[in-house]
DNA sequence: ACATTAAGTGATT
DNA sequence: AATCACTTAATGT
């Protein structure tokens, strides 16, 4: 197998990062559908995320569930950022929205790196930067986009982190990520059908438009 | 053949 | 956009 931390960040990170970080991360795999980070997790490592796709979700206090935001590879998880500098507890859950490679870096490694590595010490703020965009835009999504804007959108996003443009999801599985009724989900995903921009299978969407 | 699950639809709020 | 009530279609046992 070939190095899959020079693949996804040996541009980001310098030689002599990579080295270390190649000592100390531990890797860590999870399957489809399984649940990484559970809501109220403490986190005592930071994931880089070597493979795959995962997706964020907030749940509220009935355990209903949102959909954040995805992370591809190449990317890590602001929460552990933020975790990690206090004692924390987790405040979303992330789920691997496909098979995922993770590098489990020892929470310890970060502040020292921060001060040692220009890299590094980018790396994180860019993460941080972008992840507050990506939250920004989807508060943006929530509060001011239709139902129907709002589901096509999600259709893309998830073709684009899965690099497939046949989803295999079924109506209710939408309804539950983005809130909404399962029956509101079908009205508005024959409507797209209509207006030629999905194809709708039992058990699977084919996003036309990308 | 029967039960279960996914999806489609009209009517109402 | 949510909910109810009902139908139809596909799939599992």
């Amino acid at each position: 197998m070939k190095n899959e931390l020079d693949l996804n960040f040996g541009y980001v990170f310098e030689e002599n990062l990579l080295d270390e970080i190649k000592k100390v991360g531990v890797q860590k795999n999870f399957s489809i559908n399984s649940t990484i980070i559970e809501i109220g997790d403490f986190i005592t490592s930071m994931p880089l995320l070597l493979n795959g796709a995962i997706k964020i979700l907030r749940e509220d206090e009935n355990g209903e569930e949102l959909v954040l935001y995805y992370l591809e590879k190449g990317d890590t998880c602001a929460m552990t950022l933020s975790c990690c500098m206090g004692q924390t507890k987790s405040k979303i859950r992330a789920v691997a929205e496909t098979e995922v490679a993770l590098l489990m870096v020892p929470k310890e490694k970060m502040t020292s790196w921060l001060s040692n590595y220009k890299s590094w010490q980018s790396f994180i703020l860019q993460s941080y930067h972008n992840r507050v965009n990506e939250l920004l835009e989807a508060v943006d999504t929530i509060a001011f986009l239709k139902m129907d804007k709002r589901i096509f959108k999600y259709l893309k996003d998830k073709a684009m982190v899965t690099h497939n443009d046949t989803l295999s999801v079924t109506h209710k599985e939408i309804s539950e990520d983005l809130h909404t009724s399962r029956v509101v989900v079908s009205r508005l995903l024959k409507k797209l059908e209509n207006e030629n921009k999905i194809q709708l299978f039992r058990n699977s969407i084919k996003v036309l438009e990308l």
